[in-house]
DNA sequence: TAGATTGTTAATCGATTAACAATC
DNA sequence: TAGATTGTTAATCGATTAACAATC
């Protein structure tokens, strides 16, 4: 399986989400590269290439099969491998993401979660047991845990990324506001929500004050 | 003010939140191009291009001013000016964004929650009153609204969007796990963590199986 | 002044799009 | 067969990086 580019695989994964919905599972179960492309807002030679570098071949006159396309994504992004991952920090957000019945079609299962806060310690959110801290790195290591899901406060993520690391975690999905700095075997996903404020916030402020055009005609010397 | 492309204003975001930090507000107050480029992994010619962009010169052998550049990007990304905002969805990630107490320091408020969950109508979350679904639309022209932070399910997310649009919401946050469609003029951000997951779930597929090398040396014919 | 840092132009890199022969 | 769609090569586009004279 060779390494792909994150251009490529978030664009995977907009393919898997539209051919997943059961509309493409009758038959004919074809698509054409242009139908895909129609639906996504993507170029049609894209597609092609997207599919052609995880060996996927069309047929001539006839487009891509369904259930073939969705195969081969499936194996590239991992979705087929059962994938158990543990998560830091049960705030709202942390909550928002247990209750989340979604990651079980990913083959993701967050097998447990952990806080510092003794009144949530020994309780469930979401049909998850929350574990105390100190019983993190024991558990990464003793199942074999290899994601981290950080919804922890900003003041704590960076020195819950390094126990992180230290337990063995070789992927962390990031969701507090922090820039966190690991080794370059393990990934950081970083979902900071401020990158998406900034595009919005600057969209609201051209329409209020647009650019009074310094370079535009009808401003003579 | 120049319209700016996604990276750039996703730069900016960056730039901001690592100068805003209160080591930078004290003396000297001054930093060049090369310090923040370390500090961020960006190129120091990119960073010096980035302030050009925003209309920022810098000091020859001295760098930028801190204070200058803070305020130059948060007029740019429109931060001094008030922006409200409305939240539509209640649910545990509708009452994580509630709860976060960061957004008004980038002059976003949301000043109201709808819902259609008759149980949770009437009441307050994080200081946010819970309105019922058919005050959003009156609720949104009144107060001249154009914000909508979309955190509702799936299956409503374009109903949703479509009545936004109606009342005259000129940019919509969605959340929602739903490719949103909206007319042109209508700035519509995706924060759909299934784009994470793609690249989190390869990472550790490949990790456990690596390319079986059909390119490299080592299988002779 | 000498030297560090800027602003800007040119070169490189990678990603997207266009063109079109090959194919079913 | 005729025609639609693929796979692939070439052209374009835009973003990043390198180089360097101008500046304080």
């Amino acid at each position: 399986m060779a390494k792909l580019r994150r251009v490529v695989l978030e664009r995977l994964m907009r393919y898997y989400r539209f051919l997943s919905e059961s509309s493409f599972k009758k038959p004919p179960q074809t698509i054409t590269s242009a139908q895909i492309a129609e639906a996504l807002d993507i170029d049609p030679t894209q597609v092609r290439k997207d599919f052609g570098t995880i060996g996927l071949l069309g047929i001539g006159r006839v487009g891509f099969d369904v259930c073939e396309v969705c195969r081969a994504i499936r194996f590239n992004l991992g979705f087929d491998q059962r994938q158990e991952a543990v998560l830091i920090g049960t705030g709202h957000l942390g909550t928002a993401l247990l209750a989340y019945s979604g990651f079980a079609s990913y083959g993701l299962h967050i097998v447990a979660a952990f806080d510092s806060d003794s009144d949530k310690v020994g309780g469930e959110i979401a049909g998850c047991a929350v574990k105390p801290m100190r019983a993190m790195k024991p558990y990464i290591k003793r199942r074999g845990i290899r994601l981290a899901i950080l919804t922890a406060p900003h003041e704590v993520a960076q020195k819950l990324a390094d126990r992180l690391v230290s337990a063995g975690i070789k992927a962390i999905w990031n969701f507090a506001p922090t820039r966190l700095t690991a080794p370059p075997d393990v990934l950081v996903r970083d979902e900071h929500i401020s990158l998406g404020l900034s595009v919005i916030a600057h969209h609201l402020a051209q329409a209020t004050r647009p650019d009074r055009g310094q370079d535009t005609e009808g401003r003579a010397p």
